[in-house]
DNA sequence: AAAGCCAATGAGACCGGTCTCAATCTAAAA
DNA sequence: TTTTAGATTGAGACCGGTCTCATTGGCTTT
């Protein structure tokens, strides 16, 4: 169409082996680095190769050979630091493997990732690495294991079927966490999360779709219940999807009657969101309210003062998703993993004792 | 081979085709959306494609269309919450104009970068949206163009040769910052940034193989020459790539006789990490140091003061990126066009007037 | 020198779609 | 009732690679 837009057709190797003087064939193996051919004739094709600027099509390849190349990765947000480090975590570990990544955000909404889903196995994408926004609407992700490719689960494991998995001690992070506020004397505390439920009321983790913080909130109550503490079902808070909401929250909280003196974020988001609302109602960190994160975010090592957190392995987690995905293309085909990586408690200074209440 | 594994073999248009008693011309035009079929027919192959489950090979359909709905995404490092948030910009245009997305991360290695180009030219994107990590190095760029493909830049534009870009308004806003700086009494101000040069030495914008980072320069220097400042060109610090060589920078600067009353960070990343050396060195900020950082961070808010930035749109970088591509891909021919975003001050109180040093 | 073996090469089918073109069928127009 | 335009369908080429299989030729073996 365009006559001054150069090349709009591409060479092929038919096109090379024409200038050659070999075969289709013969140009192809030499071209695509298979079978057996002289050295003459190598040097031949190479050098008709390099004279029509050959560029290969790796989609005719994939057509034949049945593998793309390629992995798809489903996350909730890219934007979420802990996404996009787990996700640096992945490319590194596919590049070096040779294989590139297509990226869809899912927006932690189910019919957007079974959307997603269904668009990379039409892309033909070798495997798949997942972090499903809901464990208990897993059907299509069955049929991802169903369609013979390989599929991998970051952060978030799910029950319904054996898959490998990528996960945290989330359980035991919470229950350290929890067990160290209570030692400071803490007996209302509040823990912050973005999952929510249809009537935004938790009653039990049953309600809670996504995995890693069903174990983080299983730990906190198992660890509260221990401890003989409160109405602990009622110290959940949900929806904290968006900081709008997740000051909404705060605020009502703080500035409530009976109000927490310790809170656990559900992530660094929230966390964030927590201490500047906890900056503007005028409650003094760790005096006032003690305040522990999930998730290392860089913020949290320079406010006044310094954040407590619970430091996830999250580019670990996004590299192990890869390798583990990536054994499994290379032919391993042992039942499904499950790896759990240790996280670590960093303790900087945003908790102390208990304040006595008014 | 595994006969458990159920359906290793896709089915087709042909079998769908076979199922429903028609030909596979006819149940490709049902299939693919496109020609003219009966409802009764319609029906029919509808039915049989569901009964065997029929999942489009994007692939296939790629090949003869020529166009496979991907677009190539290289930027320098996902982990960067500057590059992140501008990728979710991308997804969410390219998701909504139907398009899948591929990341490369080039870690600004220009090598890395023509690997990256190379590789998804051979997987046949439709376009690219590249961040390149020289402006001085774009053969392959070019190369791009020259197959047909369309390409926009990402907050770093070349003069080599015309091509959409989106860029910040740097400059601008380099002045800007540099004009307050001065006008609080400073007289010697320090600029970091992650660019290099193989001596580690600036001379001139030249250098600076980066371009918004020239064009910031650019405005430094040109404002302190303006009113009459000392040897600028020594006062741009190059080389602050990962936050341990910018903590070595930035010590062997505020421990050194010499030391500058005002420090502008060229990334949040840089920003941070001088934040935290001159608190661990002791130098209290506003008052010792005066800080800006460019790239308005979730933790600039955060710390104690909280540190003056200059706000870029990233995101509506990103987005506006994939709009310009989207344009392309749909047809529009016209000549390379920059668009140029402005950026926001966003005053906190990291900066104050000079101190009077002994 | 005849037989045997392996490396090198070519011919052509194939992957799973799209698309052109011709054939057939239907219903409106003359 | 015959003509004709338009809708519907099928046959088969094609996209750009890979791969199987058969053929050729050179070299070793006896």
């Amino acid at each position: 169409m365009n006559p001054n837009s150069p090349q709009t057709v591409s060479v092929t190797v038919a096109d090379v082996a024409r200038k050659a003087g070999v075969s289709k064939a013969t140009a192809a193996r030499v071209l695509g680095g298979y079978g057996t051919v002289s050295d003459r004739v190598r040097d031949a094709v190479t050098a008709a190769a390099r004279a029509l600027d050959y560029r290969p099509n790796e989609l005719a390849r994939s057509m034949t050979t049945g593998r793309s190349g390629t992995i798809g990765v489903v996350v909730g947000d890219i934007e979420n630091p802990f996404f996009s480090l787990a996700m640096r975590g992945i490319t590194d570990v596919a590049r070096q493997a040779g294989f590139t990544v297509i990226l869809i955000n899912s927006g932690e909404d189910v019919s957007a990732e079974k959307a997603a889903i269904r668009t990379l196995i039409a892309k033909r994408v070798d495997g798949l690495i997942v972090s499903p926004a809901k464990e208990t609407d897993v059907e299509h992700l069955r049929e991802v294991v169903g369609s013979g490719r390989p599929l991998a689960l970051l952060d978030r494991g799910i029950n319904a079927f054996e898959v490998d998995t990528v996960i945290a001690d989330d359980r035991q992070a919470a229950e350290g966490v929890t067990r160290q506020l209570i030692a400071l004397g803490h007996r209302h505390i509040a823990y912050l999360t973005a999952c929510d439920t249809p009537d935004h009321l938790f009653r039990t983790p049953g309600d809670i779709n996504t995995g890693s913080v069903r174990r983080r909130i299983e730990g906190f109550l198992s660890t509260c219940r221990e401890a003989g503490l409160g109405p602990v079902e009622r110290w959940i808070h949900m929806g904290a999807v968006i900081p709008e909401q997740t000051r909404q929250i705060a605020e009502r909280l703080l500035e409530g009657k009976d109000r927490p003196t310790a809170i656990i974020a559900s992530d660094s988001v929230i966390g964030l969101e927590v201490f500047k609302t906890s900056r503007a109602i005028g409650l003094a960190i760790p005096d006032d309210l003690s305040l522990i994160s999930f998730h290392d975010a860089d913020w949290t090592a320079v406010t006044s003062p310094p954040v407590t957190v619970v430091r996830q392995p999250v580019y670990q987690l996004g590299e192990m998703a890869a390798r583990l995905l990536v054994e499994r293309l290379n032919g391993f085909a042992g039942p499904g993993r499950e790896v759990v990586l240790q996280t670590e408690f960093v303790e900087r200074a945003s908790i102390s004792s208990a304040p006595t209440l008014p």
